[in-house]
DNA sequence: TTGTAATCGATTATCGATAACCGATTGTCG
DNA sequence: CGACAATCGGTTATCGATAATCGATTACAA
């Protein structure tokens, strides 16, 4: 069996394109707002505009661009309010996970102090980035031992929302307090106690918005919503159940 | 202000299309595994392959089907144990949904009760489709009071895996049985106890696929994941927080 | 026989060009 | 002056054609 120059897949054009965008969105070369107009970046890459176009629409997929017909695709900003949405349901989504994963997770116990004192480590330098890294591992960490393949993509799916709250600036404060709850975590794991750590882990997470920027006033759309007939929204399979 | 010939807005090309290939999943003329080629069905629409190929991404992202490249486009198969996986989701998501929303639903507890006495007659009629129809109207007022765009939009995207259930026939008495359950959640909110109606939603929404077929041996994958390195999954946006 | 290399038809991925459309601007007329 | 129609540059949506890759088949050799 010979393999290829390459030995392992080459991506697809339309694969790059799509992690170079990503890559400018998160470092910020593609602040919210931005119009991503496709035939620009085509000459920029040198290609065509079609996997331009494709990796555009993935990134609508994945709810990092917004496009309009015949308007062009736009960086997506995540208000306050999103986030804390965000967080809520990624609060259930994690209590499940530990739920679900207490058991496994009893003899992976070092794994998470690891990133959990590499956490706090870090939220004690205010090192902001590396505080999420391992942030990121350990909630991670928890979701993948749930082993619930539907559960782990719906929560990596949050992931934007969530994690683009790098610019939500937290105060070392905030995240030293928080990165200790990890612990409180853990030891519950530790003594077997899944439903204990379930019940922490949502509050660590529910907590982490709603404590920052409490200010735009959130107006809602439940009422307009209601009177529209159901399957109103903009989910993408709507003849599901007909 | 004049509006165009006809009237709102056309869909696009490739909308049109994703609609089609959605309608012929569900309803069975693309059973799971058939092969979907963009040309062909490029040629039967009239059309080119580009719209079609747009189509065919978008079903992916929302996981009606599975590309590999340079080797086409499949029809995905959804297991039992996925949708038990997408169950447990379901049930921790509407649970949240429940809570979020149970004063807000206080007032519209004579929908919620049109729905729930539409999906019982169904289910003493044995009419899985309108038992279906109305079950799912039923949940998906809850999601909606939550008030909750990001959990309205996670609820959703599970949509498919859940849904797509239609063919795993029930029987009458489980039909009957479950749906009149929701009379009970109806309680709990009229009564103003919202945490009990919160936790019989989760119960209810739980029990779903997990009493219907039990086979399948479920091997579990969580040991192969946690050896390989942590950003291994599919995840569209890897490098979120790095 | 069996394993490997060359070939071929079918399909996907990408390209370059064109049609359809949007938004702003300009021009026209009341 | 103000509403409206025509026009124009720029962008998106779609097209038809080509390049790259796959899977199976055949050809060949140990």
């Amino acid at each position: 069996m010979k393999l290829k120059p390459a030995d392992i897949a080459r991506e697809s054009l339309a694969d790059r394109v799509r992690q170079v965008l990503i890559d400018r969105i998160f470092d910020g070369s593609y602040p919210p707002n931005t119009r991503l107009i496709e035939m620009q970046i085509a000459r920029e890459l040198n290609i065509s505009q079609t996997p331009v176009r494709e990796a555009l629409r993935a990134l609508e997929a994945a709810r990092l661009v917004e496009t309009q017909p015949y308007r062009g695709t736009r960086v997506r900003r995540i208000s306050d309010s999103e986030r804390r949405e965000a967080c809520q349901v990624r609060a259930v989504l994690e209590e499940l996970a530990a739920r679900l994963g207490a058991a496994r997770l009893r003899e992976h116990l070092r794994e998470l102090r690891v990133e959990a004192d590499a956490a706090l480590a870090a939220a004690r330098q205010n090192d902001v980035v590396r505080y999420l890294h391992h942030n990121v591992r350990f909630h991670g960490m928890i979701v993948e031992a749930a082993d619930n393949a539907v559960l782990r993509r719906t929560w990596e799916s949050l992931g934007f929302s969530v994690g683009a709250r790098v610019r939500a600036a937290r105060t070392t404060g905030d995240m030293i307090a928080v990165a200790k709850e990890h612990r409180q975590i853990i030891d519950a794991l530790a003594r077997g106690d899944g439903k204990a750590a379930a019940r922490l882990l949502r509050r660590h997470v529910e907590v982490i918005v709603g404590s920052a920027s409490e200010a735009e006033p959130r107006t809602s759309n439940h009422a307009r919503r209601w009177a529209g007939e159901p399957g109103e929204g903009d989910a993408i399979v709507r003849s599901a159940v007909r």
